[in-house]
DNA sequence: TATTCTATTATTAGCAT
DNA sequence: GATGCTAATAATAGAAT
């Protein structure tokens, strides 16, 4: 959308064609390494970006973990567990304590261009998340707080305005299982961008 | 692709404009039920094809889970997990009991097709899952062999080459921790439309 | 190695079924 | 709850940065 129009183009009345335009390509494993990474990275920004918008659409709870051919662990998940987004709200690496309520009126282009600006952080974030993990039994009550916060807003964004579900069984159950999933996850991976998804979700102002 | 021209469209020189087009929509909840359901419905199909496409394209290992605003579990997972698609391979749903050799011509178009026609037997699957899943024990040496086809199919399929990583610990890791999502979910939901994720990988040859 | 730039292909919103 | 129909929007292949 910000677009830096240079001359060139800007003065010549019949553009200049600096690409073939997208191709149409078979669903087969590409062969060229590197047309496969850049395929890969393109793709998996928007396999996260259709999960993002069919949850804030639809109101569904959407899992997405996609492991890299180099085997990196990404992932798209929403809503974040409680306990999991814990470690993220009381992380140092957040400069607000409160970022959920912030960047309400950013739009989805904004959102693609965050990807390019955070690589440094989410590292950051990766390394401190194991960190937390051991220490997570220690830092439980401290995060009661949180966790009331974090149960507000899931609740207000997630129960489509019926929050009196909240502490039902079956929504527990599944934030438990949720849980699971992406503690599995993370011991299997020994780290995990989930950051990915906060950084989407946080975006559109969710 | 198949697509019924009816006579008023093809002689027509000027067609009927059925529809006004698609339209832009802001990423925010969709406030009709109704609207909301179709949406849902096409874009988890639009996000299973893309999780799809990247595991084929780019050998990537892609977990989807998602569940619908009323509560309804879908997933594309793949690869699948040994003992899940072995309660697959076992079942009397299956006419072709080597079905994954089956449709290697297929092509995307008829991908999308298969949805109209598999309601039933999707059904009819879920229902079974239930038994098999409380069966699993008993039925597990009877499987070993469908296992081994398994695992000699998705290391084809799946390691780009290098079969000889299959046995190495962090595949198999890997394997015990997708497992154990799709069983937690299992566990959670009662039921699981994995079958989605065969469709699409059959579907288009693997 | 990830993002930008375009022409193109792919997806899908709103309706009707 | 899912699918067929179109027009219009969105995603992206390939090349370059």
């Amino acid at each position: 959308m910000k677009k830096a129009i240079d001359a060139s183009d800007a003065i010549n009345g019949k553009k200049r064609k600096r690409t073939t335009g997208r191709r149409k390509i078979e669903i087969k494993p590409i062969e060229r390494a590197t047309a496969r990474q850049v395929s890969f990275s393109k793709r998996r920004s928007g396999l996260f970006k259709k999960a993002c918008e069919l949850s804030i659409l639809c109101g569904a709870h959407v899992a997405v973990i996609v492991f890299s051919p180099a085997k990196k662990p990404f992932s798209f998940i929403h809503p974040l567990v409680p306990s999991v987004l814990d470690r993220y709200l009381s992380s140092q690496s957040f400069d607000q304590p409160h970022y959920y309520s912030q960047n309400q009126n950013q739009n989805q282009n904004q959102l693609l261009g965050l990807g390019s600006t955070s690589d440094a952080s989410v590292s950051n974030l990766s390394a401190q998340l194991a960190e937390h993990t051991a220490l997570l039994e220690a830092t439980k009550s401290r995060n009661e707080a949180l966790k009331e916060r974090v149960r507000a807003l899931e609740g207000n964004v997630w129960m489509d305005g019926d929050v009196s579900c909240l502490g039902c069984t079956e929504l527990n159950n599944l934030k438990m299982a949720l849980e699971k999933v992406k503690v599995d996850i993370l011991a299997q991976a020994g780290e995990l961008r989930i950051m990915d998804a906060a950084r989407y979700m946080v975006a559109v102002g969710y």
